[in-house]
DNA sequence: GGTGCTATTGAACACTTGTTCAAGCTGCAT
DNA sequence: ATGCAGCTTGAACAAGTGTTCAATAGCACC
């Protein structure tokens, strides 16, 4: 039993960071106090001091987590030709695994902890960075006709209907809008 | 000297609303304490429990206020032909008045509130509502070959791009993508 | 067995938080 | 003046917060 019951019970540090990601998501900013954290990892409140310095490096731990999986959307594909990357990579969106109320909640939290502390806006903004450049990449590839300019212009405008299907779907409106909305950003990428 | 030397000096239980507000906006929920409320008013700790009977009502008065704003940008103009309405309503978004920092960030802010509790949830989604029946009207009047529902529909599609630009916006992207999103919930709303 | 190292625990501390409340203050009608 | 009602104050309390730390457990190596 010394490599626990499901394989799990160890790494306890990216059980901690797990239990964090899964409170801000569920009850915001307020909702991530160190001993909830203990509570829902499973370990003792000193632990998670132990393995993360202070409450705000536990934040920025997750705040870059967060920004991992979003620029992994628009991360290249060798496996497909250009253009179908860059369709999949729009669409991929409406995916059940990223239309999810979690992953929604995260980044509507980290944008508003970006908002009310300098120190999350960096982070925040370099991601940001990170994804309109790998968009527009995927543009490039996929339309090579266009100048490197007028790709990152696409890829801002299309980075705005985006991030207004996130929101809107969080509030709940129906499906059919989210659906027309990746048509939207689908025309902007190809538009001739 | 009664009334005060700028005439704002009575009415604390509204200078006491502002002063949530603007805690609100420049640093987000864990800004918002009963204490910091008081200082930033300028008045003594206890006079925001006794205009507010708890930190929760007064949250929620803060929430309704930014609500009302927001409705008001699709209220109709009876001094305006209708197709001059719907797009002076659209406009509006770009106005220095909406896009400044503080109303975009209070607006952020609440969707993050909502996302966390679903009182404050409630409260959103019927502004929400109201907002949506309000523009879509606008673009009935504006075009009224069009049925309701289509309506309806246009309406939701402007929001997504909408709340993409408040977003956006707050993320620092260029003016410019704003402006071309403007353009194109033009586009949306007076589409044949 | 002993030694050294990391991982883990929970009590303890100082501080902040929301809420309550007795006390005082104001303006006004009597 | 007197009384009264509503406004205003800040001290006090209980509960919750982040952080520290001495103590312990586990485990590899000698």
């Amino acid at each position: 039993m010394k490599s626990g019951q499901q394989g799990e019970q160890i790494d306890r540090q990216a059980r901690i960071l797990e239990a964090a990601l899964e409170l801000l998501s569920r009850h915001g900013i307020s909702g991530v106090n160190m001993r909830a954290v203990a509570r829902e990892a499973g370990v003792a409140l000193g632990l998670v001091n132990y393995y993360f310095e202070d409450k705000m490096s536990l934040i920025r731990a997750v705040l870059h987590q967060i920004d991992e999986r979003d620029v992994k959307l628009v991360a290249p594909d060798p496996a497909s030709p250009p253009d179908g990357q860059l369709q999949k990579a729009l669409r991929r969106l409406a995916d059940p695994e990223f239309l999810t109320t979690e992953h929604l909640s995260l980044r509507l939290h980290l944008w508003a902890l970006a908002q009310a502390h300098e120190d999350f806006a960096l982070i925040n903004a370099e991601a940001f960075e990170r994804y309109l450049s790998g968009l527009a990449a995927l543009i490039g590839n996929a339309k090579p006709e266009l100048s490197s300019d007028e790709c990152r212009v696409r890829a801002a405008d299309i980075v705005v209907v985006q991030n207004g299907m996130w929101l809107t779907a969080l509030l709940g409106v129906d499906e059919s809008s989210i659906q027309r909305s990746i048509a939207r950003t689908e025309e902007i990428a190809f538009a001739a």
